[in-house]
DNA sequence: CAGTGGTCTAGACCACGCT
DNA sequence: GCGTGGTCTAGACCACTGT
C-alpha cells in the first residue's frame, strides 16, 4: 500500500520501494521484479502509476524491461576497461621494441571469433568542427575514418577519425583496401615518418541519441561516454596529425583509464 | 497529424517531430516548445501520449520541463573544463616553482565571492572498497574527507576522499580547524614530505541516484561522470597515498581535459 | 484567474514470449 | 492460450506560474 497523506506521490513511492531492494544487493541482477498487475494489487494502484513507478527506475538505470517477459534488475558492473596506457604500447610497438600492440577489446576476444571490425574510409572537406580540431582551414580536404568495434555481434565502440588529406594521400592509410593496421593510427602514422608525441583526449558523457540506441545496443537510462581525442607529432603542439570526433563508448560496459605521472 | 499506418508508435512520431528542430538548432538553448494542450490538437492525440513524447525528449536530457511554465529546449553546452594538468602544476606549486596553485573553478570565480567550499573531516575504519583501493586491510583507520564545491549555490562536484590515517595523524592535514590548503591534497601531503609521482583515474559514467539529483541540482536525463582518483607517491605503486572514491560531476556543465605525452 | 505541467483512474487493444 | 509489457483513449483533480 501507499500512503496517500504523504506529500511523496504515488508513483514514487512505489519506485521507492522497488528502488530500495535492488540498491541494498537483496535483488541481485537478473532478478525479476513483480508484474505490473503484481504491483497493481500490492500497492493498490493503477496501471499508470505502476508503470510511472518502472519508466523511473530505468531512466535511473537499474532496471531493463523487456515485452512479454517482465523487467529486471539491470547488470550494472562495467566490464572492459580503456586504458590511456595503449598509447604508449602502440607507440613502443611502432618503434619496434614490444612485439605486441595494445589489446583493445579483452584478452582472448580474437581468439574466440567474437571481435569484428567495421571500416569504411572517404575523403571529405573539412567542417567547422573539424578544422578546429585539426587547425585547418575549412573545406581542406581531409581522409574520415569510421570505426565500428564489435565484439560478440554488439558494437562496443563507434569512432569517427579525420586526417590532413596532405599526411595520408597516395599512402596506404588511405587505401580503403588495406587490412586494419596492428597498432593502430600510432603505428601507421609512425610508418609514415609522423611520430606521435601527444595525445589529448576530452571526455564527456551524455544520453545517447536514439540512432546510438540501435546500434550501440545500450538500454534506457544507460549513458554514453564521448571521448574527442587529438594526436599531436613531433613537438608540433599547433598542427594535430588526427582527430577524432565522438568516440561513443556504452557507459554500463566502460572504465576509462587514465595514468598521470607527475614530474618532481 | 501522427500516421496510424507506420509502425512507429504515436508517442514516438510526436517526439521525432520535437527532436528535429531542437538537434537542428532550430529551436535554441531556452526555447519554450508548444504546451501539451497545443501538441495534442496539432498531432491529434490524447494527452498521455503527448506526455510519453516529451518524457522521452526529458530522458534524452534534450528538454526540461517546469511545472507551471513549460518545457524548454536545454542548455547542452559543458561550462567547466577539468584539466589533468592541474595535478602537475599542484606539484610545481608545492615545489615553489610556480607561485600560483592550480584554478579548480574557473577564472574569477573566487573575485566574485561564486565559489564555495563545504568540507567535513573523520576518522573512519577502512571498508572493503577503500582497503583495495589503498592497499591496506579492512578496518584500519583512515581519514575521510567530504567537500562540496559550491559555485552561484549550486553544487558543482562531490567529491570523498581516503587517506591512511598513518600518514596524517596529529598533522593539520587531519585538522578540522584548518584552512583548506592551497594547492591542494598535492600540496598537503608535500608539506608532509611526501611526494605524489603518479594520479591514476578511473572514469565511468551513469544516471545520478536520487540523492545527488537533489545535491547537484541536475535536471531529469543528464547523467553524472564519476571518477575514481588514487595518488601515489615517491615512487612506492603498490601503496597509494590517497584515494577519492566517486568524485562526481554533473555531466552537462563539464568536460575532463587529459593529456598524455609519449615517450618515442 | 487562466494556462501550464503533475498525478491518477478505469478501461481497451496490441505485440511479444513462453508453454 | 495466457501472462507479460507496449500503446492509447477520455476524463479528472491538483499544484505551480504568471497576469
Amino acid at each position: 500500500m501507499t500512503d496517500p497523506g504523504s506529500d511523496r506521490p504515488a508513483y514514487r513511492q512505489v519506485a521507492d520501494r522497488l528502488r530500495a531492494p535492488i540498491e541494498s544487493g537483496e535483488w541481485p541482477a537478473g532478478y525479476r521484479l513483480p508484474s505490473e498487475s503484481q504491483l497493481m494489487e500490492q500497492f493498490s494502484v493503477s496501471r499508470v502509476t505502476v508503470r510511472l513507478a518502472v519508466n523511473a527506475l530505468r531512466s535511473e538505470g537499474l532496471i531493463v524491461t523487456r515485452q512479454g517477459r517482465g523487467s529486471f534488475v539491470r547488470d550494472r558492473s562495467a566490464s572492459r576497461r580503456v586504458s590511456s596506457t595503449r598509447y604508449q604500447q602502440d607507440t613502443e610497438y611502432a618503434a619496434g621494441r614490444v612485439s605486441e600492440p595494445a589489446v583493445r577489446f579483452g584478452d582472448g576476444v580474437d581468439d574466440h571469433g567474437r571481435y569484428r571490425l567495421e571500416r569504411s574510409l572517404r575523403e571529405e572537406r573539412a567542417s567547422q568542427q573539424i578544422a578546429e580540431l585539426l587547425n585547418l582551414s575549412i573545406g581542406e580536404p581531409v581522409l574520415q575514418r569510421r570505426y565500428v568495434h564489435i565484439v560478440d555481434d554488439r558494437p562496443e565502440e563507434i569512432n569517427t577519425s579525420y586526417l590532413p588529406m596532405d599526411l595520408v594521400r597516395d599512402t596506404p592509410v588511405a587505401d580503403p583496401a588495406h587490412e586494419p593496421w596492428p597498432g593502430g593510427t600510432i603505428a601507421q602514422l609512425a610508418a609514415l615518418g609522423h611520430h606521435v608525441t601527444r595525445v589529448t583526449e576530452w571526455v564527456r558523457a551524455r544520453m545517447p541519441r536514439p540512432d546510438e540506441v540501435r546500434t550501440l545496443g545500450v538500454s534506457a537510462g544507460v549513458p554514453v561516454l564521448v571521448i574527442t581525442r587529438r594526436m599531436f607529432a613531433g613537438g608540433d603542439l599547433t598542427r594535430p596529425v588526427e582527430a577524432a570526433v565522438d568516440i561513443v563508448l556504452p557507459a554500463d560496459r566502460v572504465v576509462l583509464d587514465y595514468i598521470m605521472d607527475l614530474d618532481i
